[in-house]
DNA sequence: CCGCTGGGGGACAACGTTGTCATAGTGGCC
DNA sequence: GGCCACTATGACAACGTTGTCCCCCAGCGG
């Protein structure tokens, strides 16, 4: 700016002026600092901007566990989309389930000085963030809730699709479910082996231990745990997948072998509907997981101060095929 | 820190000298220090800091089609993990093919004093950069090529990848081979029809007009194609879909039909191996593709000035089922 | 001719840091 | 005791902007 207002034969505030399209700027004036800047590909610093004016950096955080993960990158392309009608920039990050990273792509976002930071936790500790939430950044956790601060969450019902999973095999003369889930210390998966459970327990046929395997899994350890649940004495006729990772482990497993057992799927894949037979799963929205969220952090942007909220969106049984099966 | 200092009895720069690790501070002091930093939750803030240091403000700037796309989430992922092995942050926004949002974003990118963009171009003029590249922004484009600047590119190998898949086709009997591809004014769709032609000829099939159809395509426009490819007087035997899009809207649209075309699908996606029958594509990897360009991008920040480059990544045709179809 | 008005423009401080340089005190050595 | 070296600390400017306040001067009315 210096360099234009010299080229120009004006003062740095004037230059500033013509930037803003502050009145009170001669068009000869304004048309000779337009020049300069054009030479000089001049270009206004953002960040000394804000520094200055005390403003928001118009950045909004995101720490979320892959973006890779069809799951996440739905969520993240719904935070974009609504950042943008709000003016703002999303900065994002994955955590790889390291609640180490975690913390620290948080904490250097809050350093960035971003308006506000969209979490999908990977610890149980977010007590790092308090000074954060005191000093007025608004914080708001997604998919999986905050470990030991209360704030704005926003869940998906894990245990009524689960319950509702059980309930559906069962009504098809299942009564040996069985239950593949991710890492019991991911709040998800232990709140859908809740949810396996209740529904077990409602359907009258009871919760059996040895039909249920929890991860973290591969390939290779869900090819076991199949063949151990076929070989048991009362093998497994159904089974639920915890998440969509898992099923697709259970779909490779399961090519090319003749006698299926039932399936139904948490989370909706892209073209769980061609394969054969078609995927019956429990679907949630990515895109209206990172709306919901993101809408709540702009609310409190725009000064909501009620207190923290917990939305639970719903999920939808979407039967297509394999979880249709009679036992 | 103007109020830590003020609460620890020292100065700003005292402060500054504790936060910033450097010596010459005495413990007891320290410890004042620090416990005032916890006291009133402060935190360091970065724009400040590197706005006097001059030096870069660690972020990258990216610029992609859609995140919401497997193949960009997937480069975005890539960009990711290198951008933080180097220390830096990423911010990314998406153009949905609309070259006023790219260059809205890339220049929002520029005012935030990036250190390095990467760019999935949607328009065909990338002068407007030319400014920020000479001011030494290191700028590179992948998947699809600048319109009017020279710079860095990586780019996968289009033509090569439908001249195999042709040939493929063609060499299972196959002389009546379409093309679905995307809108042609889109660098990897003409590219791709240009393989496919030249593709036709070296097979000895020679170059139909009518079995072309470019896009942009949906659902129910490629429905209509088919039919239409099916029901002229030689009808299509094979098929060469032009992307990842445009593969799934065919086996949609092929879902229980008994005669189906061959197919080979340019993109690999994930499942494409558990369909029936199995999609054979031309595959390309989105994270060899991310980690090309930011590994150029950092070459450049390092201070690389050779000329700029233009890095093609090969594809591979992977067999399983849907292209060994014989004519 | 004087004073007032208002448009056009500039000087300066400040945002939150850090680099440079200065200074006060302390202890050791001749 | 005087001087030096060294440690611990602070004052101040500067990074690139913008907000505040002030000034100059032309034009106009009386």
């Amino acid at each position: 700016m210096n360099d234009v207002a010299r080229l120009a034969g004006v003062s740095i505030k004037t230059v500033s002026r013509v930037v803003n399209d502050e009145p009170g700027v001669h068009p000869s004036t304004a048309e000779r600092v337009l020049a300069a800047i054009d030479q000089l590909g001049f270009r206004r610093n953002l960040s000394a901007r804000n520094l200055r004016r005390g403003s928001s950096t118009g950045t909004i955080g995101l720490v979320l566990e892959d973006v890779g993960n069809p799951f996440y990158s739905g969520v993240t392309r719904a935070v974009e989309e609504i950042a943008r009608l709000r003016g703002r920039q999303v900065i994002s990050g994955s955590s790889d389930e390291d609640p180490g990273r975690e913390r620290e792509l948080a904490l250097e976002f809050c350093s960035r000085r971003v308006d506000g930071l969209l979490i999908v936790p990977a610890g149980l500790q977010h007590s790092y963030l308090v000074p954060e939430m005191r000093a007025g950044t608004p914080v708001v956790f997604l998919d999986r809730p905050a470990g030991d601060v209360v704030a704005d969450t926003v869940l998906v019902d894990n245990i009524g699709g689960t319950v509702e999973a059980v309930t559906h095999l069962a009504a098809h003369g299942h009564r040996r479910i069985a239950f593949l889930g991710d890492a019991p210390d991911i709040f998800t998966a232990n709140e859908r082996l809740r949810g396996y459970r209740e529904g077990c327990v409602r359907a009258g046929i009871g919760y059996h231990e040895e039909l249920v395997a929890m991860g973290p899994h591969d390939e290779s350890s869900v090819l076991t745990t199949l063949q151990r649940l076929q070989t048991m004495r009362e093998p497994a006729t159904a089974i639920v997948a915890g998440n969509n990772r898992i099923t697709v482990y259970i779909l490779r497993a399961l090519a090319g072998v003749a006698e299926r057992p039932a399936l139904v799927g948490f989370d909706d894949f892209e073209l769980a509907d061609l394969l054969s037979p078609p995927v019956t799963v429990i679907a949630h929205d990515a895109s209206a997981l990172g709306k919901a969220a993101t809408d709540l952090l702009f609310a409190r942007l725009d000064g909501d101060n009620s207190p923290p909220r917990r939305v639970v969106l719903p999920v939808r049984l979407v039967p297509r095929g394999s979880g249709e099966v009679h036992a």
